[in-house]
RNA sequence: GUUCCAGUAGCUCAGCUGGAUAGAGCAACGGCCUUCUAAGCCGUCGGUCGGGGGUUCGAAUCCCUCCUGGGACGCCA
């Protein structure tokens, strides 16, 4: 049930000249219950209808003919106030809840379309640290959400699989490397072997040139380097997909920078074709002057390729291949003019697609003040940050609830709940400071306290189902009394389900998961008020029916959103 | 220098396609467990929405300008 549609039909039946979108479009919900549920100020009609916004409100509610879901409207001060029908809303919202389930909230807008979603995108033998979380976490969220809008998602994990550095890497494990230590300690040792060759390096140059011998033998296929880069790239995926089994996160293509050295070249030709190239100072490149952009760079004077080549090249590849309705890139703000110019070479080719790329950019991550840097050590890998997180939670329920069963999987549930949650709390776009004690402290607006809220409800239901595991509802909707449900708490938790629908089509339309986050929290907020001040299994069994029904569709919801931005609901913490 | 982004309570942030008294959380202080999980709830304290102009019936929100902080700006990605 859509009550923004109801009003603006009827309103529009009584409003000469206005159409039903144009009064859709005014209608919001107002700051405060006392105001009603529904308004539509009156003042942008002043204009057209010629007539004070006082008036046409007062008009509005004279001629107002009535309608089952609307219990009163009034006109206050140029707003045209709208209350519901308080047992007509329990009604359609938990009539659609228990109806509809896990699929509450989604809708069918994608109708299949296909959405290619880049994100995460690791280094090779580069440890996987905070830095990656946002990119691997929003994209995710984005690629769920999007699942759940009735589009086919696919993640591409765009890995850092090729450049000179594994020429470096190969020069160094041959000087200083061997099979064991690589095998026992994978990414920390290829890690420890590039910073040794850099050290080594600033002494004798000598190894310089012989990694670049290296990788120029990895580019000509040679089997020895081939062998070795493999070996790499599967060490290092081996520890990639821990982390990602441990944050839920899956990608139905790990098609990286390598997988694109063989199409360049096509692309390259179709750019001079299309006389899009211009020679300088030896480099090839396509003037942008025009759009106000630098040029963007194509082939280096030494005739390598560039991350402009190599994103142009598997933006055409994966049009091709996957005939997206839409291609999203999940980077740092930082690389945000990289993309508009490759966006407007795409363009320039002709390709009309161009406008279905779009760059999701985020704010960077800094620890207490420095830059993260691999190189100086002054990163925080996120394995670690995980594994503290788990163990805090574990200590928590020591203290709270020692008897819980199956300790271990809860903790971790709410232990990476808790970083992937505070993760996506706050708008991408804005910068974060890491600090240990904000990523570990569990009050508050957290994962710990939405996914609480959720085992609060589910033991209710299990309490209801006569102390078994069950948390299902047996209720149907025609057995409820829902006149029950007219007071303030309840029709506030109420309010929040109904929005949850909204909620999640505006963050798609935003691509920001931290619309869901929040609205997890407000309803988590509207049921422990709820929770408090009405009691749930009292012996009347009509409030105790519809209690429950609402608890039951209280959890349903949480759980749905949880899941859209990676978090999982356990049911007993 | 050019350009992009950010600036809201002591701290971290919502609100920004203009609407009714600017909202949360943390911190501080004070209450609430003989009743459904206190990882919770309620209350108090706290704001020239960076400054100044402008548009408008109405501006945290839109426009201009300045200040502060950060990023990007041809051969890394």
């Amino acid at each position: 049930m859509n009550y923004k549609s109801i009003l603006a039909s009827q309103l529009a039946s009584q409003l000469e000249g206005v159409t039903e979108e144009a009064i859709a479009e005014l209608i919001e919900y107002p700051p405060n219950p006392q105001m009603g549920d529904l308004s539509m100020p009156c003042f942008k009609l002043s204009k057209q209808l010629r007539k004070a916004p006082q008036a046409i409100a007062e008009e509005l509610k004279q001629q107002w003919s009535g309608h089952p879901a609307i219990q009163r409207v009034e006109a206050v001060s140029g707003y045209f106030n709208v209350y519901l029908n308080p047992t007509h809303f329990a009604a359609s919202v938990i009539g659609e809840v228990l109806e509809r389930k896990e699929r509450y909230g989604s809708q069918n807008i994608g109708q299949g379309r296909n959405i290619v979603l880049d994100f995460s995108s690791p280094n090779i033998a580069k440890a996987f640290h905070i830095g990656h979380l946002r990119t691997t976490m929003i994209g995710n969220a984005i690629y769920k959400i999007y699942e759940f809008l009735g589009y086919k998602s696919v993640g591409v994990n765009h890995l850092g699989d090729w450049g000179t550095q594994f020429g470096k890497l190969i020069v160094a494990y041959k000087l200083w490397g061997n099979k064991e230590t690589v095998e026992a300690e994978g990414i920390d040792e290829l890690q420890r072997l590039y910073v040794q060759f850099h050290d080594e390096a600033d002494n004798k140059p000598e190894l310089e040139d012989e990694a670049r011998a290296w990788f120029v033998k990895l580019e000509q296929g040679d089997e020895e380097a081939t062998r070795l880069w493999k070996w790499f790239v599967e060490i290092s995926l081996k520890e990639f997909q821990k982390i990602y089994d441990l944050l839920g996160v899956h990608f139905d293509s790990y098609a990286g920078e390598s997988f694109y050295n063989d199409k360049m070249a096509a692309v390259v030709d179709e750019l001079k074709q299309k006389n899009l190239l211009e020679e300088d100072e030896g480099a090839l490149l396509v003037r942008l002057d025009d759009y106000n952009m630098p040029p963007a760079l194509m082939i280096k004077k030494d005739g390598g390729t560039l991350y402009h080549t190599r994103d142009v090249t598997a933006a055409i590849y994966r049009k091709n291949t996957y005939d997206f309705d839409k291609c999203i890139y999940v980077t740092d703000a930082g690389q945000s003019l990289h993309f508009k110019q490759w966006f407007k070479v795409i363009e320039l080719m002709g390709y009309t697609w161009a406008d279905q790329l779009q760059h999701v950019p985020f704010g960077k991550v800094s620890l207490e003040g420095a830059k993260l840097s691999t190189r100086k050590g002054n990163v925080v890998r996120l394995e670690e940050l995980l594994t503290q997180s788990i163990a805090k939670i574990h200590d928590i329920i020591a203290e709270k609830n020692p008897n819980l069963e199956n300790k271990d999987e809860v903790a971790r549930q709410v232990g990476v709940g808790a970083i992937i949650f505070n993760d996506l709390s706050n708008n991408r776009i804005k910068d974060i400071v890491f600090s240990w004690e904000d990523a570990l402290n569990f009050e508050g607006e957290t994962g710990p306290y939405v996914q609480y809220a959720h085992a609060r409800a589910c033991s209710l239901l299990r309490r209801a189902n006569g102390g078994s595991d069950s948390i299902e509802f047996g209720g149907t909707l025609e057995q409820l009394d829902l006149s029950q449900l007219e007071d303030a708490p309840t029709q506030g938790l109420l309010k929040q389900l109904y929005l949850f629908k909204e909620r999640v089509e505006q963050s798609m339309h935003k691509l920001e998961p931290s619309i869901i986050s929040r609205h997890l929290v407000d309803m988590a907020q509207s049921f422990n008020y709820f929770y408090h001040e009405c009691p749930i299994l009292v012996d009347d069994q009509a409030i105790r029916q519809a209690r429950l029904a609402l608890v039951k569709c209280f959890q349903i919801t949480l759980k749905n959103g949880l899941a859209l931005i990676g978090l999982e609901a356990p049911e007993k913490m």
